[in-house]
DNA sequence: TTCGGTGCAAAGGGTTTGCAACCTG
DNA sequence: CAGGTTGCAAACCCTTTGCACCGAA
């Protein structure tokens, strides 16, 4: 079974992508906090192994590797958020943590339901279901 | 039956706010055009009949307003769109169209069917569920 | 008259860009 | 070696804040 970083090497080659022991780090970081993280916390993050990480090149890098699907990315608390893409590959939705940016994964999707949204001629392009609130964890810490 | 206008006079005063000719046009822009816009789009609006209007109060009203519930927020291509609230009051969800901001009602929401979310123990505090598209509108003139 | 509203100017925070130097493949 | 990657610095954009003045009730 291939790990998840060989998984990103392939897909970035495949795109035109190079590995670089920044982006090494930084995927690892990902694949490792499985949580959503802001670009700040990324930064913070890898000051210690890479002190000169500029925030331009977390962000360049979180952007491409997004438009390769390997973070999926949401908008929360008014800043992007970015995790490494779940492996499953397949269509999914998230409870999120708005304390610590854990998830909780849910393996049901309301648009199986909703289909008759066609009377009105509207074109569906994609959607955003996301439950928030606070993970058992972070209750027993700030409660 | 009352109008729009003065149901929000109504909750203004409710909660100790005054009305101002400001406040009345944007207020009246918001229930014309019954979209999500950016305070941006606000600000091109009244720009005419209030040439004065600066950002701070247009985020400041945004900001109160939605706080006594006349507006709804949400966050959309990287900044906050508000709309007026949707008469009903009642929980709803929305198909935004991405071109124009126009949206539909969703008169079901996927919450009451995921109520088995529990079994971690995540505290579920709100959701968001939106579909965007192109509305029937804007794919003749798009497409 | 009182307390809330507004303009002004400035700052704040997150994110992007141009360019020259650097490094991977 | 070529073309992608990075740092630097600056710019951008959306949004918020402090303060003095203005205005609704």
């Amino acid at each position: 079974m291939k790990t998840n970083i060989e998984q990103a090497r392939e897909r970035m080659k495949a795109s035109g992508f190079k590995m670089t022991p920044k982006r090494l780090d930084l995927l690892s970081y990902l694949f490792e906090v499985n949580r959503y993280v802001s670009a700040r916390e990324v930064a913070e993050a890898l000051r210690t192994s890479h002190p000169s990480l500029s925030y331009d090149t977390i962000y360049r890098n979180l952007n491409d590797f997004s438009e390769i699907d390997l973070l999926e990315v949401t908008e929360l608390d008014g800043e992007m958020k970015y995790r490494a893409a779940c492996a499953s590959g397949h269509h999914h939705h998230h409870l999120i943590c708005r304390i610590c940016g854990k998830t909780e994964t849910l393996n049901v999707c309301p648009m199986e339901w909703i289909s008759p949204a066609q009377e009105t001629g509207f074109e569906v392009e994609d959607h955003k279901f996301e439950i928030y609130g606070r993970c058992a964890n972070c209750q027993r810490l700030t409660s």
